[in-house]
DNA sequence: ATTAGTGCAAACGTTTTGCAACTAG
DNA sequence: CTAGTTGCAAAACGTTTGCACTAAT
């Protein structure tokens, strides 16, 4: 029942603890929720001011790998999550702004996975996420 | 109770009826499922050889904001299905292969709209996607 | 010492843009 | 006629890659 902690799962399997390793990680909690590479970036430069963006987006690629983090695909750019933090759950999403939040539900249930199996399709993840405006963008488009 | 053709919404709303523009939407009929901007084109291509890839972009770009197509956002470059010929329904898709199926199931309920409203969102879409293995690539991956 | 990780620069693929010419209504 | 549309070329954007150098183990 010991928690692993990411830095002990990179060890665990061999990586290397390197600090723009640990930088990244940080960076998520001083970052805006879902940050995309860029912000992570910006964030660990303000401690390590010559990382580079490739290595952001190859430790990035990597933490996804290993289920550390969550990449989440967005037309303008993926962002991302630190998986371990957060319970399971799913995210309404601005069209217009691109403002985020958490929704609490998950209608994932067996039966999906049943009638996944039956296409011979073994699920190994979801997505669930809705498409809608924010309050300030429905103001905004309102008095247009 | 008249079924509007998407002719007629691009009509209906001051556009014009190009070459182009029908041969985009012809384009679907004669494409693998969930084509992407390159395959539609080359589509196109068979019948107007001189079309450009901009236009496709372009018209894709106009048939989405008028929900006559859907855009699909991948990793690794966005996809489009026509949206009238399918009755609403969900994707298992293949993280090796990406291919991927459709599945006869949605979730979605009065209940998400209300939790969503409580956080001052209007819902207006949603997605709902698997991820797994299709039958292939499990194979494939066993055998390694 | 060894292997993995880094920064740099250059490349990549997808998508967007400005513009002058064209065309459907 | 004329607003909307096209093709071209170039650019923008996020992301990936090859390489020689560096650093963690």
């Amino acid at each position: 029942m010991t928690k692993e902690t990411p830095l002990d799962l990179l060890r665990a399997k061999g990586y290397k603890i390197t600090p723009q390793r640990r930088a990244v990680l940080q960076a998520f909690a001083s970052c805006p929720p879902f940050p995309t590479a860029q912000q992570l970036c910006e964030e660990v430069r303000k401690q390590q001011p010559d990382v580079s963006l490739d290595t952001i987006y190859r430790n990035l690629s990597l933490l996804t790998e290993l289920d550390i983090v969550h990449e989440i695909f967005r037309s303008s750019g993926n962002v991302y999550e630190l998986a371990d933090a957060t319970h399971h759950h799913h995210h309404l999403v601005c069209t217009e702004c691109g403002h985020t939040e958490c929704i609490d539900v998950c209608p994932m249930t067996d039966a999906y996975e049943q009638e996944a199996a039956k296409k011979g399709f073994a699920i190994t993840g979801h997505i669930f996420e809705f498409y809608g405006l924010c309050q300030k963008c429905q103001q905004k488009l309102h008095k247009k």
